[in-house]
RNA sequence: GGCGACGUAGCCAAGUGGUAAGGCAGUGGUCUGCAAAACCAUUAUUCACCGGUUCAAAUCCGGUCGUCGCCUCCA
């Protein structure tokens, strides 16, 4: 069982995590809009919200964990618009390029990922309610929350809303709001929307709803009014979040989330990935050149959460190699035969646990984490290459490392499973290389190569893996 | 201009008051029929800079510099 704290951005400080359900989790965090292939930045938070899922159900907890996917905004509208595409086909190709991302990169399934466009009916219904509420206003048939109305704006952001410079990013004449800083919650149909069924009736007129509203209303729909955790990129932070706040909680009277996390960017030469700074790498590119959601996975999971990261091809190298190094380890460990025991075995494995959930509940800290598995596989490969690991000291590693990776997902532990044949070829060889018939062994080896299994010889016997192409293993689970 | 984050070795990165984890690369060694590796050892008198508090500071306080982000629909 692990004590989680984590950074709150409500309160600034680091916090130990109470759930409002003894036994259950709840988490929404904010997901990709579907007008676009994923890229770093979109495999970043989805690798973060996997890192949280899988540390509260190590918890204990029943995760429910809901991703929403943006598939009604100006540029699903405009990106359809330049395809030529009905609005669903082309949000559609997104989504589920969006889902093959995650599961390349080992994340587990999030309870649901909703779409916005599913949603339309609650977001009207709030309106509505804010309007009863005198929280927004009706302004030539689009909807605006008025900001004024709501004292507590700012305090996730710590924005001063008096000396924020409006219209520096939007051009304000698109819109007719009684002040500047108000947000829209329902947006007047376009003509163009219009011809292309893209609007919603209501009592005001033909709308589609706003950004802000569609987070509000999807993750109340489907976690209630109060929530554990609120998750997204620090990007976000303003003005998003602080509209999700002001619409849910003018609404309820109840704050949305308890705690509020905020991952940090992913950065590409010293600027934020983003087509605007025509700096995107996407899943596909990395894919092409060879590397894996797997290599993916790890480097992301070994930046701390809140820290900007830099991606480089370079430092997917690194990644590349320094999984490398756990692979040969957890391959020994599979492979090798157990011997005799030896005895600091015990204390090791129990060392590893205690740092590495203690470094991943202090504000999952997998630096820290992974370094206590390095600590550990440092300690560990000298016994295993002098062959004293017994059989049940060899469990109580494979335990401890099925542990470790239930929040990890990278190690490979489970053993490739040997055909008869293939072990009579292994022996085999081992035979002759004992016979120093270096022909018939070599001979074996290519044979068993081209059964899809790679041995490597070592001092203690041979080593063996099923051979993957390169930049296409699967993760573990 | 306002708000926020970051700055630790060649590179990446932990560490928030007790004397610098870990990874990659490098170097040296061990093992090895071949192959591919692997394994071990080693690498910061110092934490952007300046000042202060303290017996003790990468860590706390004040200031400076640099980089990045957000400021009402890029997400």
């Amino acid at each position: 069982m692990l004590r989680l704290r984590f950074y709150n951005t409500m309160s600034r400080k680091k916090e130990e995590f109470r759930p409002i359900h003894k036994r259950r989790a709840t988490f929404y965090a904010c997901g990709p809009t579907a007008y676009e292939s994923p890229n770093m930045a979109h495999c970043r938070r989805f690798v973060v919200a996997d890192l949280l899922a899988r540390s509260l159900e190590y918890n204990g907890l029943a995760v429910e964990s809901y991703m929403n996917i943006t598939d009604l905004d100006d540029n699903t509208i405009a990106g359809a618009d330049k395809a030529g595409l009905p609005l669903r086909d082309f949000t559609g190709k997104y989504v589920n390029e969006f889902m093959a991302a995650a599961r390349e990169l080992g994340v587990k399934k999030a309870t649901g990922y909703p779409l916005a466009s599913e949603h339309v009916g609650d977001m009207i219904d709030i309106a509505r309610e804010l309007l009863d509420k005198g929280y927004a206003y009706v302004k030539h048939g689009s909807i605006y929350f008025d900001i004024s109305k709501f004292k507590r704006y700012g305090r996730l952001s710590g924005v001063d809303l008096s000396k924020i410079r409006t219209g520096k990013t939007v051009d304000l004449d698109d819109y007719e709001k009684d002040n500047p800083r108000d947000f829209t919650l329902l947006k007047r149909t376009t003509l163009d929307e219009l011809k292309k069924g893209i609007f919603y009736e209501t009592d005001w007129g033909n709308i589609r709803p706003g950004w802000h509203i569609e987070c509000s209303a999807m993750s109340i729909h489907y976690l209630g009014e109060t929530f554990d955790i609120h998750l997204a990129s620090q990007n976000l932070m303003f003005p998003h979040h602080e509209n999700e706040i002001a619409i849910a909680e003018a609404l309820t009277g109840k704050p949305l989330a308890n705690y509020w996390l905020h991952s940090g960017l992913l950065l590409r030469d010293g600027r934020k990935m983003s087509a605007d700074n025509g700096n995107v790498v996407t899943m596909q590119d990395v894919l092409d050149r060879g590397y894996s959601g797997r290599e993916l996975r790890f480097m992301f999971l070994v930046v701390h959460y809140r820290k900007p990261l830099h991606f480089s091809f370079k430092r997917l190298n690194s990644a590349r190699r320094t999984l490398m190094r756990i692979d040969e380890f957890s391959r020994k460990l599979l492979c090798l035969p157990p011997d005799l025991p030896h005895p600091d075995v015990a204390l090791l494995v129990a060392t590893l646990e205690k740092k590495f959930f203690a470094a991943l509940g202090d504000d999952f800290n997998m630096s820290g984490a992974v370094g206590a598995l390095f600590d550990f596989i440092k300690k560990i490969n000298p016994i295993l290459q002098a062959g004293s690991l017994d059989r049940r000291q060899k469990n109580d590693v494979l335990e401890v490392l099925r542990k470790v990776n239930s929040v990890l997902g990278i190690i490979r532990l489970e053993r490739c499973p040997l055909a008869p044949e293939i072990d009579q070829l292994i022996r085999q060889r081992e035979r002759a290389r004992q016979l120093k018939d270096w022909t018939a062994a070599d001979s074996v080896r290519a044979e068993l190569l081209k059964k899809g299994i790679a041995v490597c010889d070592t001092a203690c016997g041979p080593v063996w893996e099923r051979s993957i192409e390169p930049g296409r293993q699967g993760n573990e689970r």
